[in-house]
RNA sequence: GCGAUUGUGGUGGAACGGCAUACACAACAGACUUAAAAUCUGUCGGCGAAAGCUUGCGGGUUCAAAUCCCGCCAAUCGCACCA
């Protein structure tokens, strides 16, 4: 009766019965309770889908799936993260228009999901890069504006020559550009700003309140790289400004024998008089400037620097002249972008020192400084202050509570995350809504006027003057400003990447609202994400960003939670079947559409949620892929096997139930692995008994439906049940069925396995004892010793002789 | 340099401190075929003559360690002169 299993065929006609009976949709009004699973929505790239994507989506695809069965309203929706450098990059390229590409990109990318057969709320589909979207990125822009936190500074920015635009460093990580992998430059460059440092506490402590693995916390802690310290004076001789530095030493105080500025440092400029030597500071800022940031910093061996003539520094403590020099180990971009140097103490110091023959004074007890810094904490010697304050206890608070009450310095935080350079010199992103006017300053575009549309334009090609396509378009540029009612510029830069993406999860529960971005009583039901799924590289990106832009809209009382996602997970890389990471220069990456023409989506499915521990990289590996295949065929041959009568044994029940505990369990745990793992033991199990009975298959149906749901609801349909799986009830098991007659018990002697021995299930210790006693391949380890004890637990029995 | 993660058969990988190698892949054999494919049924880690030894290496804790602790080594990822 049941021939081959046609996927294609199958495939088909589910994917359309889904889509007709709108079989997914989350239900609005309701009592029952919630599930908000939410995957990385995609940015819609002309190559299709990737295997990754496949991984990243099936996980929480089961799960939905699972949890609609459980009687959860499920959200699982899907959009586009459609703005952004590749589609412009490809429209200068071919001169097609951006929005052009991506409406077409988008549709494939649909069309590819689709018959991946994911259950997604499609009713529910947004777009970054569409007007009635973006007007509320540029709402929440606008909040941001108007609560102080988008400001405008002059400071050394990342610069990526070959995209031509400014980045984040968060962009840049690595010192690469994020969108081309190109090496990223130092320019001193005005851009708007994001003041995310405003909320790094709050983004640290929200880690507290959320499932997050811990490695994802651990790589947000790092990257916004809190840290305590003191800020503190430095006098410079015959000038009355103060040199400040930031320390988190600053116990170690008297030990500064000279002081160190970052080349670029701006205070150097305005005493250039006074720097005798001038001619020699302007060649070392002209090699330091030519490094990248990657010869910066990985290439350095040797320390380099400039002792700079007649500006000296007074240290503040000991009253002692002390000389100032330039050095590139110093960075602008942390701290005050100067140092106080304590060679004794900090080992990149001890190595200036060395070089440049500075005076190494220890002030804390301990090490060699013969030999090295010594960086461990200590008694402070050499330091005269010590009568008035105990240094026993701690050092740091001693010398901070001077510093105080001198006024010298200051307790202070610093942290490694920068603010958000946030304006891009190029066309396809939001427009910044702000506007210059020569007489009110810059003026935020009024809210009533958003969305305000990108213009279309002839050439994407950016400005060599660094400035985005749109400032060649007087009708955009000309305004009036809307305070004063004069001539104004619009600001002709766009958002970056990752603006649309801070919000999207708020947007999906409710997509079409014109008048909010989104009704509150609706997040009150929603919120938060329950459940987000996505990439290990988004973490100190998008995940950073959004959690930002959510605590901001908590902030201003916008939302109801103040974070958006109550627990994340990640997905381990796919490799390439030669176990390198899939690249198209190497050749090795694999065509999720194709293994679907093969295989079939049912086995791509299964297998990416097979082939290994979920949060681990695995290879990918063609002949697994077609195991899977062979897993679904016997499946589907169980048809065959079905036989007449409804009974179940005792050990078939238990084995049927012990599965339904394992893939219930697992799916939760993201063992996908393990839980497929089970189902292929219960259909061996169903193969070695010839039979299966029309009810058995049925609750094995129901677990392998969140996985191969195609194959399964057919299958379902042709057992001539009427209900059909994805609405059907979860199975259950019970607890009393998982008891079997009788218990496997490996009997140790000294730890080393000698036996096994079977025992009825309700046998109690004492009798397992002296079943295993009595065992006939114990006897031989046992003849002449004494058993001094005897341990029974679980499924094992020790015995212990001596 | 700092931090995190990971080291288990020919391969992907299983194992709340409790019978190491579940489940698959590959390989081999048998059945069915004129034959092949598909399918079904078996066998299947290594070393050792054996007792035994064997979860990257060396110690420790425990009746019992792949699992916990300490020290190495290797790989991957992240950060990186962060003062």
């Amino acid at each position: 009766m049941a021939e081959r299993y046609d996927f294609t065929a199958i495939e088909k006609k589910w994917q359309k019965i889904w889509e007709e009976q709108n079989c997914f949709a989350a239900e609005e009004d309701t009592k029952k309770p919630k599930f908000y699973g939410l995957v990385e929505f995609p940015y819609p790239s002309g190559a299709g889908m990737h295997v990754g994507h496949i991984k990243a989506y099936t996980s929480l695809e089961v799960i939905s799936r699972k949890r609609r069965m459980q009687g959860y309203n499920v959200l699982f929706p899907m959009g586009f993260d459609s703005f952004g450098l590749p589609a412009e990059n490809y429209a200068i390229k071919t001169n097609t228009h951006p929005h052009v590409i991506t409406t077409k990109n988008i549709e494939h990318f649909k069309e590819q999901m689709k018959r991946v057969g994911y259950s997604f709320d499609w009713s529910r589909e947004i777009a970054t890069s569409l007007p009635e979207y973006y007007r509320w990125t540029q709402w929440i822009f606008l909040k941001l504006f108007d609560h102080g936190l988008v400001f405008r500074a002059k400071t050394q920015v990342n610069y990526c020559p070959h995209c031509k635009v400014v980045l984040s460093n968060e962009d840049s990580q690595g010192g690469r550009c994020d969108v081309c992998h190109s090496e990223v430059i130092q320019l001193p460059k005005d851009v708007w700003y994001l003041k995310i440092t405003a909320y790094a506490d709050k983004l640290l402590n929200g880690l507290d309140d959320v499932d997050y693995p811990d490695s994802i916390k651990q790589q947000e802690i790092d990257w916004i790289g809190k840290s305590t310290g003191a800020f503190v004076d430095f006098a410079i001789k015959d000038v009355p400004e103060k040199l400040e530095i930031y320390t988190t030493r600053c116990d170690t105080l008297f030990g500064v024998t000279f002081m160190v500025m970052a080349p670029e440092h701006p205070m150097l400029d305005r005493y250039r008089d006074r720097i005798k030597n001038w001619d020699e500071v302007e060649a070392y800022r002209a090699t330091c400037a030519k490094k990248t940031e990657f010869e910066r910093t990985q290439l350095v061996k040797e320390k380099t620097g400039v002792k700079l003539d007649g500006f000296t520094a007074i240290n503040p403590v000991s009253g002692k002249e002390i000389p100032i020099f330039l050095a590139d180990y110093v960075m602008m971009g942390y701290g005050t972008g100067a140092i106080m140097a304590v060679p004794a103490h900090d080992q990149r110091d001890w190595e200036f020192a060395k070089k440049f023959g500075a005076d190494i004074v220890p002030v804390i007890e301990g090490g060699d400084i013969e030999k090295e810094a010594y960086t461990g904490n200590g008694r402070m010697i050499n330091s005269d202050f010590l009568n008035a304050y105990d240094n026993k206890k701690d050092s740091i608070a001693a010398m901070l509570a001077f510093l105080s009450e001198k006024g010298i310095g200051h307790k202070g935080v610093q942290y490694k995350m920068k603010d958000w350079a946030f304006n891009r010199q190029r066309y396809w992103g939001e427009p910044i809504p702000l506007i210059h006017c020569q007489k009110c300053g810059t003026v935020g575009v009024p809210y009533e006027e958003l969305p305000l549309t990108l213009p279309d334009v002839e050439n994407f090609e950016p400005g060599t003057d660094g400035q985005s396509p749109l400032a060649r378009i007087e009708s955009f540029v000309n305004c009036t400003c809307p305070k004063c009612g004069g001539a104004a510029k619009r600001e002709t830069d766009t958002m970056p990447q990752w603006a649309g993406s801070s919000w999207y999860y708020l947007r999906f529960i409710d997509p079409n609202n014109t008048e909010r971005f989104c009704d509150p009583e609706k997040m009150r039901y929603w919120m938060p994400v329950d459940w987000y799924n996505g990439g290990m590289e988004h973490v100190t990106r998008h995940l950073l960003y959004s959690r930002f832009w959510h605590h901001f809209l908590y902030d201003i009382g916008e939302v109801n939670t103040p974070e958006p996602y109550a627990k994340r997970t990640y997905q381990g890389l796919i490799l390439g079947p030669d176990g390198d990471k899939m690249s198209k220069s190497k050749g090795n990456v694999v065509d999720p559409i194709e293994v679907i023409e093969r295989f079939g989506a049912d086995t791509l499915r299964t297998y990416v949620m097979f082939m290994g521990d979920y949060m681990a990289a695995t290879p990918w590996s063609e002949q697994s892929a077609n195991g899977c295949k062979r897993f679904l065929d016997r499946v589907w041959r169980l048809m065959d096997m079905v036989r007449g009568e409804d009974d179940t044994d005792r050990e078939q029940r238990s084995a049927i139930h012990a599965c339904i505990k394992k893939v219930t369990d697992d799916i939760e745990h993201m063992k996908f692995n393990t839980a497929i793992a089970a189902m292929m033991s219960l259909v061996n199990d169903f193969y070695a008994k010839g039979s299966v009975t029309k009810d058995e298959l049925r609750t094995l149906l129901l677990l392998l439906n969140p996985f191969a749901p195609h194959m399964t609801e057919e299958m379902n349909e042709q057992l001539g049940f009427s209900e059909q799986l994805h609405h059907a009830a979860w199975p259950v098991y019970d607890e009393s069925a998982l008891i079997a007659a009788s218990v496997e018990y490996g009997v140790q002697v000294n730890g080393k396995v000698r036996a096994r021995i079977s025992m009825p299930a309700d046998a109690d210790k004492a009798a397992v004892e002296e079943a295993a006693k009595a065992s006939a391949d114990v006897a031989p380890y046992l003849a002449g010793k004494t058993v001094r004890k005897v341990i029974v637990v679980k499924n094992i029995v020790n015995i212990v002789v001596g």
